[in-house]
DNA sequence: GTCTATACAAAGATAGAC
DNA sequence: GTCTATCTTTGTATAGAC
């Protein structure tokens, strides 16, 4: 009697390729990557990733529009929160990202890249666009520090965070670190940023 | 008289083939570029491409090459002047990456992009593996922060300046800023974030 | 050295059988 | 809904004329 009252499910084919492109493309790119790449990876046939999605690029659009809003979209609340002070909102956006790339840590590089690659189609993929410079945050920087423009903080925290995961492959290698102690600088930095930041405020 | 004694002319099909190559891959990536593409721009026949540089890896894997050096081996000179002081260093990095990107903005973004996606070939692109943290700057650090990773430092400090122009055209937008105004804003944190190392190594 | 023409392979997409 | 087969386009590379 107690019978899943129609569950979506996550291993239904549609859903399969979904996370089959995730992977791939932010692995290669968008021009790297073959539908032909996303079918096998899923364990499908070629010819239902059309059936599905109607075009790579349509499915592409899909995936990506999803990273944007994880990588920006979703700190907005965070920013524009009236209750928190400046310190707490950077400290928040800080854990926020670190955990998020932790988890999937090629996505910054790949929506910088693509952006970069797609400039013109940058509107399909961005809606909350005015959203950083003319958030709480902004505001609360400017009580602060009234000659600098806040997209230099923004630049600033998501630099110091962001970065490392863009770089880690080279910064690994130069610094002879296995992927544990790799992951544990990382985590070292959700600290060591707001440090820094707090002597930018004071200062 | 005043014979011209052999110069290598610039503006040699060879040269043409490799400016353009440049320009496109820095622009569309690897993958995202033909060779057709790189023959158009710089305005010779595609079978010259393969003439000159027998394929498009080859041609890749020398601008690739140039990049890498030019982002990454072109400081060690910098990290490892026994004369100059730990804060001369940085301002020195920031000041050559900042100049550098000024002239060219995709590199970074290309160089990191490409390394990701293709990580198997990143030993025939980076030599100075360990120049790193194996400098002079490193052990500078060191004395002053014992407790530190020298390389937070380097991580600190390039992606405080890298990150900016990876993501130019997201912060641009977000900011309502022209070419102009975001311009003179990279310049300013060649003051700003000299700024926060300083308050990072003294506090 | 430079061009035209073309061979060859890879990739996106669709038709039609099951 | 899923498969096989195939069409078409694009892209890398080479052969051969000039």
């Amino acid at each position: 009697m107690s019978k899943q009252i129609k569950v979506q499910p996550d291993d239904s084919t549609e859903q399969k390729i979904k996370n089959a492109a995730q992977k791939v493309f932010i692995q290669k790119g968008y021009s790297g990557t073959s539908t032909r790449d996303i079918a096998d990876e899923a364990g499908i046939n070629n010819a239902l990733v059309n059936y599905y999605f109607r075009s790579k690029e349509k499915l592409f659009d899909i995936v990506m529009k999803e990273q944007v809003t994880t990588l920006f979209d979703k700190i907005l609340p965070i920013v524009n929160n009236e209750t928190t002070t400046l310190a707490q909102k950077i400290q928040a956006i800080i854990d926020y990202h670190t955990e998020v790339l932790l988890a999937q840590p090629g996505i910054s590089l790949f929506v910088l890249s693509e952006l970069h690659n797609q400039p013109e189609r940058i509107a399909i993929y961005m809606q909350a666009n005015r959203g950083l410079s003319r958030s709480v945050l902004a505001r609360q920087f400017k009580e602060v520090k009234p000659d600098i423009n806040p997209i230099q903080l923004i630049m600033t925290v998501m630099g110091m965070i962001l970065f490392p995961f863009m770089g880690r492959y080279v910064f690994q290698r130069t610094s002879g670190l296995d992927n544990k102690e790799f992951d544990a600088l990382l985590k070292e930095r959700t600290k060591l940023v707001p440090a820094l930041i707090k002597a930018m405020l004071e200062d």
